[in-house]
DNA sequence: GCCGTTTTCGGCCCGACTGTTTTCAGTCG
């Protein structure tokens, strides 16, 4: 079983404790395991299997925790879920997703009227029965139907480009309203997470109801879904939910920091502050004395971490992984940055499925400041795409080397994404491979493979010695396709034998490896390479989502091969 | 259920807003 399947299940434990009003503390002691399990940077089963190892050594684990863990891995079953599950339906949890319908309000539709799915939830409060209920009414009534659409595709965080590309549109407008001296948009937008639920806008003015006013007026918006005097949110025409909070100057930073969280950093954060007699909230850092509260920063964000001798955490890393303990150690890591990059090794010319002719990639690439660049077209098997056979690669390749005579500033690579077949193997000759600068190799067919298979196939292409990296590792579509089921702690292990690098695919829908498997490969001392798959010129610029989540892996220049001159790569690669 | 410079019990981050109430519970972030 994967990390990520056990946090699944203990996940669903947690939404069930939560629903049937358990203890919140040992709620939150059960999402937090969650969450840890499924950041751990190495197979948590691993940890089972290994007798000098304690599953309790992992923060928030406890002997409890550690031995409904252990009953997992071993039995491949919980006993305590399929206990929970006799009492509570599964269908229940979906109620949980109605926006205002909390695990008490939810837990008593369940309780007094029956309620199990979300079609009975829409048909009670249409019969009006549910305003009968105590703690309810018609406006709740009214509420609950409104989010009913909004429950089923509640679980739908749009990408962080697309986030991004929303957040410069309600920059440029609020910017430059009356008033406001200072905006940020914080939130997981800020922490770089891939996928964004919603955007959290954070202003210092001295007239709220003015900024407040043109969020309304922004073509964009749909309702307003609360407005008080310093916090608004309403929700888009696409269904994104937009907050915004006003805030004085003297609390801009300790607001700053508050919203963007995670919400688990803050905890942390806040523990930490208590244990020295201060208390932080989004209005700034309070010490406190008695009844007395004496306010003590708040400015900026620096100065909120500063009081507690903190560094200003980069905000990719306020997940509470790692950071703290790398603060504590003086070990926090100085973050890849976009500007660190040198090479892209992965794009697609008009001779398969790009747009672009291999010279316009090119001065596109010297336009972007790269010194090198691999040019990776697909091989024969991806027909869809006309991908090329050997002759076709060889024509590539010999126009590859007229250009290069033309070119100062840039190195085009001879390279090919060659396709790791069904049924094993590499779709072009090793004798035709020996002869490319860079090679990478992917899966794009037999997907769905049980994990044994498609793990041999990988394992496979990287004892090949032409071969370089590993292209999109698990292969996974966010939001559209799962990963496969390889086993991707096997594959590092054998690029770490083999020497061979692993791909971070830039394409922010793809952003594969992931942060926690970039921890990992870091874990292995394997260099990741970022790369924009690039199938046009404007293809080249989605490299900064691959340094993003480069980013919240903890990942620096020297995690990066890329970063490194074409010489120093090469020798990496043998 | 976890945790310990408050150490095996008694804490566990903190505030805004809404709706249903007449002082607060629930939800959210």
């Amino acid at each position: 079983m994967t990390n990520s399947q056990i946090a699944e299940l203990f996940g669903q434990v947690t939404d069930l404790l939560e629903f049937q009003g358990a203890n919140p503390f040992r709620v939150r002691a059960y999402r937090n395991a969650t969450r840890k399990i499924h950041d751990l940077p190495e197979p948590i089963t691993a940890i089972v299997q290994d007798e000098s190892r304690q599953l309790t050594d992992i923060d928030g684990i406890g002997k409890d925790l550690a031995e409904k863990i252990t009953e997992l891995v071993n039995t491949g079953r919980l006993s305590m879920l399929d206990e929970l599950l006799t009492e509570i339906p599964e269908s229940v949890l979906a109620l949980l997703r109605i926006p205002g319908l909390g695990p008490k309000k939810a837990a008593a539709l369940y309780r007094e009227l029956g309620i199990e799915t979300l079609d009975q939830v829409r048909e009670a409060c249409l019969a009006h029965r549910v305003r009968e209920l105590k703690g309810f009414a018609a406006k709740t009534e009214e509420t609950i139907l409104a989010g009913l659409d909004l429950a089923a595709q509640a679980d739908k965080r749009i990408y962080w480009s697309k986030a991004d590309a929303i957040v410069e549109r309600l920059l440029a407008l609020l910017r430059d309203c009356p008033g406001v001296a200072r905006l940020e948009v914080a939130g997981s937008y800020r922490r770089g997470k891939e996928t964004v639920g919603d955007l959290d806008f954070l202003a210092d003015s001295d007239d709220a109801s003015a900024i407040m006013d043109r969020l309304a007026e922004f073509e964009e918006t749909d309702t307003i879904i609360a407005r008080g005097d310093t916090k608004m949110s309403v929700r888009l025409v696409g269904g994104l939910q937009i907050d915004l909070r006003v805030v004085p100057a003297k609390s801009f930073g300790a607001a700053l920091q508050y919203f963007t969280g995670s919400k688990d950093h803050n905890v942390t954060l806040r523990g930490m502050a208590k244990s020295r007699g201060l208390k932080i909230n989004e209005w700034g850092v309070f010490r406190v004395d008695g009844d007395c509260e004496e306010y003590l920063a708040g400015h900026e964000e620096a100065d909120v971490y500063a009081a507690l001798d903190l560094p200003c955490f980069p905000p990719e890393l306020r997940e509470a992984r790692q950071e703290f303990d790398w603060a504590s150690s003086g070990e926090l890591p100085e973050l890849v940055q976009l500007s660190d990059l040198c090479g892209d090794l992965h794009m697609h010319t008009n001779a398969t499925d790009g747009k672009a002719t291999l010279e316009q990639m090119a001065d596109a690439a010297i336009a972007r400041g790269l010194s090198y660049i691999a040019i990776t077209d697909h091989s024969k098997r991806v027909t869809m795409a006309r991908g090329l056979d050997a002759d076709r690669l060889r024509r590539q390749w010999e126009e590859i080397d007229r250009l290069n005579e033309r070119l100062d500033d840039l190195l085009v690579l001879k390279g090919i994404e060659v396709d790791i077949l069904e049924r094993g193997g590499l779709d072009l000759p090793d004798d035709v491979l020996c002869d490319a600068d860079w090679i990478v190799a992917s899966v794009h067919y037999g997907q769905n493979q049980p994990g044994e298979q498609i793990t041999q196939r990988i394992l496979d292409a990287i004892e090949n010695p032409n071969v370089s990296a590993i292209a999109h590792p698990t292969g996974r579509l966010i939001n559209r396709r799962k990963p496969y089921a390889v086993d991707l702690e096997a594959v590092m292990v054998a690029a770490r034998k083999h020497g061979k690098l692993l791909e971070l695919n830039a394409n922010p829908a793809r952003l594969d490896l992931d942060d926690v498997a970039c921890s990992a490969a870091k874990r292995h001392e394997i260099p990741i390479v970022i790369s924009t798959d690039a199938h046009s010129i404007d293809g080249l610029d989605v490299m900064r989502f691959g340094v993003l989540q480069a980013r919240r892996g903890g990942l620096t220049k020297a995690d990066v091969a890329n970063t490194r001159p074409w010489p120093e790569m090469q020798a990496m690669i043998g």
